[in-house]
DNA sequence: CGTGAATTTGATTTAGCTCAAGCGGGGTGG
DNA sequence: CCACCCCGCTTGAGCTAAATCAAATTCACG
């Protein structure tokens, strides 16, 4: 059966079969949960690191005022919340946003195995690199940019990362389960100015968005309004 | 002598003598640069990782407008890409605020330390994760906060930080060697608002801030003020 | 069908931007 | 030692993107 996790650490490296087994035997009992299902809280201690293997996921983080802001979007293969096996404490929280299966990895056998097997630690280490990358981007996104870019930069991204786990269509389509109001809370609008915004992008035929689905039309055009460049992902061709 | 990157991963875990001693031994023949030194460009594929054992550093990134947005500051005892020992190339630039002090450490020595030295592959994915969490962190604030909340967080965040490595005084003070032009570049904000913003935290008698220094007045109500709460940084406290 | 959630639209307000001009202070060259 | 100049800071006057408030409409789902 195919594993979204481990086919995503091996387009970073080639596991030796020991790794690769010590893996999958972790994810032989995945859990299925319901869409909005918490999978961490903040300010949790856990005892296990999590792995999402199908379904979408979003980290987020409560302000004093009650407001809420998206920190990321976790799709198939990503880990959860790698951070407490060294961190200990989450300072955000995580919860499924459609149907999900996930694993639980003892924390205990994360560090045993950053310790004994050096291939797995630097694909763990790989996968946090990955994450800070997209976070840089994030506030670039933030700090620089309009509503509408920020949102285009938004599809852009989410489309290249489903693409390239085979999650997206070839007309340019993907599921993106989320409402206009969860669109704010990830690029910190007001759900009336994602509204307009949006119809500015469906208006201008370079997307369109309903029923939690987006079809980018033109995806040339998008980027370059969006400034998006694909390197900040560090994709590597998908091996087949 | 002090060593501010051994000493900041110890606060972690305590190494190994013998892995104290090959950090030490890389650490022997540092640079000094002057402010404004470019460390490392964007889109470089670099050789060496780099550490700062003193002085002020920021990470930039280039928008395709031509505007700049920082993407985090650095301070003594801090990895400046450590994602290039995995990445490759760099998605965003390094630049001095400040004389510094510098040490190169091979890329390759770094992957050796990961497959060899379990302590230090865990020490140095610690970092990362670190880095990551302060990420987050100035997600929420790009996201949530209004001007001077970003400003007054920004301040907190610098103060917590530097404080955890002996580099505040007393008083609530510490150098900071950014102009206005600058903090609008981290906060997303222009100058002309920087300074308006400033003024309004100088007049509500939280701080000052007068040639390249802070000095925070009443900590207590600055952090309230900003909705900042240190956990996130995941300071453990200094072993002296 | 009915009901609550999500989206759409309009009207108004406001935080933050842009443009433009004046000011201070520290460093340089005459 | 003075004059100048450049850079960073300050202030003012519009302007605009985005927020807020409020209501109507559509949609998903039981």
């Amino acid at each position: 059966m195919r594993n979204a996790f481990v086919e995503k650490i091996e387009t970073f490296l080639a596991l030796p079969e020991s790794d690769r087994r010590w893996l999958e035997t972790f994810c032989s009992s995945p859990r299925t949960v319901g869409s909005g299902f918490e999978l961490v809280r903040e300010g949790e201690k856990l005892p296990d690191v999590h792995v999402l293997l199908s379904g979408f996921a979003v980290r987020s983080k409560l302000m004093h005022d009650g407001e809420e802001q998206f920190l990321g979007y976790l799709i198939p293969g990503d880990f959860c919340d790698l951070h407490v096996a060294l961190l200990e404490r989450m300072d955000h929280g995580i919860r499924t946003l459609s149907p999900s299966v996930v694993v639980d990895l003892p924390r205990d056998a994360i560090l045993e195995a950053v310790s004994r097997r050096p291939e797995l630690a630097k694909a763990f280490w790989w996968c946090s690199l990955l994450n800070e990358a997209i976070l840089r981007e994030w506030i670039s996104n933030l700090g620089q940019k309009s509503a509408s870019e920020r949102l285009a930069h938004l599809f852009c991204e989410m489309h290249a990362r489903l693409a390239s786990i085979g999650l997206a269509h070839r007309d340019g389509s993907f599921a993106f389960p989320v409402t206009q109001l969860e669109l704010g809370k990830t690029v910190g609008l007001s759900v009336v100015h994602v509204q307009r915004s949006l119809k500015a992008l469906k208006e201008a035929g370079l997307l369109s968005f309903r029923s939690a689905r987006v079809r980018i039309n033109d995806m040339e055009q998008l980027q370059s309004f969006a400034g998006f460049d694909s390197r900040y992902l560090h994709l590597r061709p998908r091996p087949v």
